[in-house]
DNA sequence: GTCTATAAGGAGATAGAC
DNA sequence: GTCTATCTCCTTATAGAC
């Protein structure tokens, strides 16, 4: 088995473009770039699936024609290829922080889990998309296996808690890590940014997962 | 908000067909009927995705062809439709339970739990099909209710266990019912059939989740 | 950068022969 | 019950005027 590469396979990469210039009043239709329409289409996809949203929903969404937005973007993937990108790297950065490598085990993880939670909150439409992901095309495959790799980051951390007795042994390693993944990751079937209760959400979510909800004796 | 109706809304619904012939030897090709189409057809709708997948993929699955395949079910929805209706039919089935309706909260919840992973594995595509639903259908929208429903069960079961100290009370009621749900939905996402470690899972699940990871004390 | 028009192909679904 | 052939609509994507 090959690690997955950081980077996606490329999908026609496109030159760069000129930005275009920009009034001193507000525009009465916003300046497109990629990362806007990025994000309306991003959006739209986590509304009706990626598979059933077509590009002239995206371009209706946008304010502009099908062939407009074609001026933009090379197409479906490139979009689904950027806004992947933009969650896993997200995610990869979490593994990169000083609290996520030093440290005893159960510390890491708990940091890890924390940081997971605030990056599905601030990456939400990104992250959302992520998960939905099914493996039909290179693009898609690619995000899998990335995610795998970030999952199986997580799971040996679990697993090396458990051995320096940081955590119960009575339920298998391997069971813990998905069963808390499943938790965290569930978070954008339901979170919407503003609103109320959801300020303490990164800790209430470690407290419930590594305390559990049975009171304590 | 009305309440979702436990039949799902019509979809050109069809006449019974009465039964093909069987001989007394093995038929080469299977002798087709509505649900074992429809477990051809969910087992693509899970790998491509619903929308992904097309009828001339479903007809090519199950070995006849496109025209053939529409004269056993009126079409994509239908399929979809009753998938939905049978992993509903059978969650819902675990609220009627005994152990679901008597006791003290605590002990229902975790029997509701228990239960809802063995439907899960018993059930898995089926399922796994109603967890990707989207809600860009009459259909879909209505198993999504449905679905809600059964979450919201369990949610007020979850609020009573708590009121009457049960459970902890240091996390809010329906954050907990969210991170349960979602760490037992996901079992879906991983779980195949026949794969060692899995016999305890339902109470590997319930242990977990109710106990937490940390060693007591 | 945006538009109208259109190409080229795939989708769901049906007609009707065997 | 299965097939070939076909209808109609929608999809991604491009051509080319302004």
């Amino acid at each position: 088995m090959t690690a997955a590469p950081a980077d996606p396979p490329a999908v026609a990469p496109r030159p760069a473009r000129t930005r275009p210039g920009r009034g001193t009043g507000a525009a009465r239709r916003p300046v497109y770039d990629v990362s806007s329409l990025l994000a309306v289409a991003v959006a739209e996809f986590n509304t009706r699936g990626y598979d059933a949203t077509s590009m002239e929903d995206l371009s209706r969404a946008a304010g502009i024609t099908k062939s407009s937005f074609y001026h933009h973007v090379s197409g479906k993937e490139e979009l689904l290829r950027a806004a992947l990108q933009r969650a896993l790297d997200a995610l990869f950065g979490i593994l990169e922080e000083r609290a996520a490598q030093d440290g005893p085990p159960l510390e890491r993880l708990q940091h890890i889990v924390r940081r997971q939670v605030e990056v599905l909150i601030g990456e939400l439409p990104y992250v959302t998309l992520l998960l939905r992901v099914r493996g039909n095309t290179e693009t898609e495959r690619w995000a899998l296996a990335r995610r795998r790799a970030f999952d199986a980051t997580v799971a040996s951390l679990v697993a090396d808690a458990i051995s320096e007795g940081q955590l119960r042994s009575t339920v298998q390693p391997w069971l813990v890590a998905r069963l808390l993944s499943g938790a965290v990751n569930s978070i954008t079937e339901w979170y919407r940014p503003g609103r109320p209760g959801a300020e303490g959400l990164p800790e209430d979510v470690v407290r419930m997962v590594f305390e559990g909800i049975l009171p304590p004796g």
